[in-house]
DNA sequence: AAGCCGGGGTA
DNA sequence: TACCCAGGCTT
């Protein structure tokens, strides 16, 4: 017997691949450890259309691992800046300088040692060794989840430990010996192009002979949606110091909490500390508000009211702060913002020169 | 097990 | 508006 017969689920997505799936993804070509990692990182919770321009600027300034390893941090999280979750970044880079400490320049090809990097879980590392080395192992990525929800008729959040870990069980089963880079792309490809999120094109499905949710008509109910729960809003003043030369104050992030590294703007929870923060950083004599804005996490809403001190002067003291610096346009764009303070200095560029 | 961490796309 | 997306780490 052989395995094409006994995994029909592998045989029937493989062919279905060859003709439909996607090959001419920047990081299919070439195809190399580094570049795989670099991909399977970024499109952590992130889709592909976003991540190509990123990948291929990242790639373009940081063209081999020993070359990341070598970067300094500020580099990087330029490179990542507009990506968001920019944790992903700070392990990438520390992963970049274990591998060339520990794995002679070289991503490890043992899962376990693979796995043991920052920011590589089972299905990153399952990824790469899969897509750049051919190995078998299984990824559990949200297309799988919905190709495999879908396919057995599974009930219930796939973030729920006891989904994963049956749909891990799954993933696992289906992974075939033969062509295991190709499958791997080619269930991606399934979920990202067929089996979408909503109203799937089942017609065209190579699995919809023995796929349970197709043949019940439960497509829309798979995979189950989340829990939903109400989220707070939280409020922030943001201070824009600029001086006479159209230099604006910015502040490096805290290691704790979001965009932590990142350079934003001086913040304050009022008005009347926004007042105190700025006499502290600077000479100012007016205040003006621009026009507020609420930015969306996940878990909370951000209320911004940003405040505009105009014509300040530098106090002699923050110039010895590492943490501080005042930036003209060009050195803003050449750092790691968050999107919406980016957003917010362009629009008052464009606005008040 | 649940919370935390961005930003963009979509219905 | 609410949810989801090539998840992983921390508590």
């Amino acid at each position: 017997m052989t395995v094409d017969t006994r995994n029909a689920f592998a045989t029937d997505l493989l062919a279905w691949f060859d003709r439909h799936g996607r090959h001419d993804l920047p990081w299919q070509h070439p195809r190399d450890a580094y570049r795989v990692w670099l991909s399977e990182v970024m499109l952590q919770q992130t889709q592909v259309t976003t991540v190509i321009p990123y990948f291929l600027r990242f790639v373009g300034t940081l063209p081999t691992l020993r070359d990341l390893a070598a970067a300094d941090e500020d580099t990087v999280l330029a490179l990542w800046s507009g990506l968001g979750y920019y944790r992903r970044a700070r392990f990438l880079h520390r992963a970049a300088q274990i591998c060339v400490e520990q794995h002679q320049g070289e991503l490890p090809r043992d899962f376990d040692a693979l796995a043991a990097l920052p920011g590589i879980g089972r299905s990153t590392a399952g990824a790469i060794l899969a897509q750049a080395h051919g190995l078998r192992f299984p990824i559990l990525d949200g297309n799988v989840k919905r190709v495999l929800t879908r396919y057995h008729g599974i009930h219930g959040h796939p973030g729920q430990s006891a989904v994963e870990k049956v749909l891990w069980q799954h993933a696992d089963a289906h992974t075939p010996d033969e062509r295991v880079a190709d499958y791997t792309q080619a269930i991606m490809d399934l979920g990202a192009t067929l089996c979408v999120r909503s109203r799937p094109l089942c017609s065209g499905c190579p699995l919809a002979a023995g796929c349970v949710a197709h043949r019940d008509g439960l497509t829309a109910q798979l995979p189950s949606a989340k829990p939903s729960k109400a989220i707070p809003t939280r409020s922030t003043v943001m201070l824009v110091l600029r001086d006479a030369n159209k230099r604006v104050l910015l502040e490096r992030r805290g290691p704790q909490g979001v965009w932590s590294g990142l350079w934003s703007l001086p913040e304050a929870t009022d008005h009347d500390g926004a007042w105190r923060a700025a006499q502290q950083l600077a000479r100012i004599d007016d205040a003006q508000a621009l026009a507020p804005f609420i930015h969306v996490f996940s878990h909370y809403r951000l209320q911004v009211e940003p405040l505009l001190f105009d014509d300040a002067t530098a106090h002699r003291a923050i110039a010895d702060n590492p943490s501080l610096r005042w930036c003209d346009t060009g050195e803003i764009a050449a750092l790691g913002l968050p999107a919406p303070v980016r957003s917010l200095l362009q629009s008052l560029q464009g606005i008040m020169q």
